[in-house]
DNA sequence: CCATTAACTGACT
DNA sequence: AGTCAGTTAATGG
């Protein structure tokens, strides 16, 4: 990634020992945001946070100052404003009531680099991401409306679904305005496409629930 | 056309 | 009171 910098489910720690996490643990801060609160602004280096509790989507701007979301993070992940120089608008905020662990991003770095094993671990789920990150720029880019909004559904199931076969649970609950943020259009749309995609049978809302046949939902049209 | 903006509405919390 | 989903009219590229 290019400022930000971040870790999913950090199984990365698995690979310490206790005295290694202690030493990471060299937390500065320790710090309860509340539901909509920022934690990351662009001028914000030098640290490296570890949620503990609650969830925190990471967002950029664009020039006309839209809102773009770029991740959604839970318990276990880290994450950072590793900038280079001033450029890149990355925030951060509590999408729900959150607990974070705040450490300095060069003792974190020392640490891990005395560690063949996670340096390499680390480096292998960089790649991943990266290539991740790959296949949505093709996504959002080349796709219509409807296709970059199918991507992220599947994407959000394979994220926080519960699979049986194809037949996919989003388990988290998402607003249209959320989604919206995510794939870069406004929350009408997002209303009207899932709402047509509800119609033709495509998907179902059980309650907060999206729920979806993968197969369909990849060749489905509106 | 297709999506966005803006505004309004009813439902829910 | 504030959030969310659903609609519609007007606007724009």
């Amino acid at each position: 990634m290019d400022k930000i910098w971040y870790l999913k489910q950090l199984d990365i720690f698995k690979e310490l020992g206790p005295k290694d996490i202690s030493e990471i643990g060299v937390i500065v801060d320790e710090k309860n945001v509340s539901k909509k609160e920022l934690l990351l602004e662009p001028e914000d280096k030098g640290k490296v946070y570890l949620i503990k509790r609650g969830q925190v989507k990471l967002y950029q701007l664009t020039p006309e100052g839209k809102r773009v979301i770029s991740d959604n993070l839970g318990p276990g992940s880290v994450f950072g404003n590793f900038g280079g120089d001033g450029q890149g608008q990355n925030f951060a905020e509590a999408s729900s009531d959150t607990f974070v662990c705040i450490a300095k991003r060069d003792t974190f770095f020392e640490t891990i680099s005395k560690k063949p094993k996670v340096a390499a671990k680390l480096m292998t789920m960089l790649f991943d991401q990266i290539s991740l990150d790959r296949d949505y720029i093709t996504a959002m880019a080349s796709g219509s409306v409807l296709s970059k909004l199918k991507f992220k559904l599947v994407e959000l199931g394979g994220k926080y679904g519960e699979q049986k076969g194809n037949r996919v649970k989003i388990k988290e609950r998402f607003t249209h305005e959320e989604i919206a943020d995510m794939i870069g259009v406004s929350r009408e749309t997002v209303t009207k496409l899932l709402g047509a995609l509800k119609r033709k049978g495509i998907i179902k809302v059980e309650g907060k629930n999206i729920i979806f046949d993968k197969e369909k939902l990849e060749t489905a049209s509106v």
